[in-house]
DNA sequence: GCCAACGTTGGC
DNA sequence: GCCAACGTTGGC
């Protein structure tokens, strides 16, 4: 799940404990969020748009996905005017932090193992803020991260 | 700041 | 339903 640091990053998500994944407006991502994801996966927290850019630890998903409330708010940068309470667009879900890496996974490093060949966040032109990872994907960022 | 690679919008 | 124009993402 891809968050930029400026916005909103795993340094605060550390010292929130939990946080709503406010803001997807997308609807692959929309779909993933509302109808993928169960109570207690866990989740890659990756920086986008960051020096450098990576996995930078690991939290957990622990609620169910309800509307997101910026689509509602007028103020919000997020509102949605076209999306209603009885017929929301936008869902979010509820994550809790679980650990920060001691060094950020970064995309060079997930380049250099065969084993993330086909991993959806390395392809390109992929824009999507989450991306499912496979069970042997995510054995290996944990092996990185080891390693470091 | 550039720009490739998408997603979305809206005229027809 | 097509598709051109436009907007956004995000690595570099």
């Amino acid at each position: 799940m891809k968050s930029e640091p400026d916005v909103y990053s795993i340094q605060d998500l550390k010292r929130d404990k939990t946080a709503m994944w406010e803001g997807c407006r997308n609807y692959q991502v929309r779909n993933m969020l509302r109808d993928s994801m169960q109570i207690n996966d866990l989740a890659f927290f990756y920086h986008s748009n960051a020096k450098p850019s990576g996995i930078v630890g690991i939290m957990k998903i622990v609620s169910h996905a309800y509307p997101d409330p910026t689509q509602f708010e007028k103020e919000s940068e997020y509102y949605d005017e076209k999306s209603s309470r009885e017929n929301p667009r936008w869902y979010v879900r509820d994550v809790e932090f679980v650990e920060e890496f001691s060094d950020t996974i970064t995309l060079q490093d997930m380049r250099e193992i065969p084993e993330l060949n086909e991993m959806l966040v390395l392809r390109k032109g992929q824009r999507l803020s989450i991306t499912p990872v496979s069970p042997e994907e995510w054995k290996s960022v944990i092996g990185l991260d080891h390693k470091k």
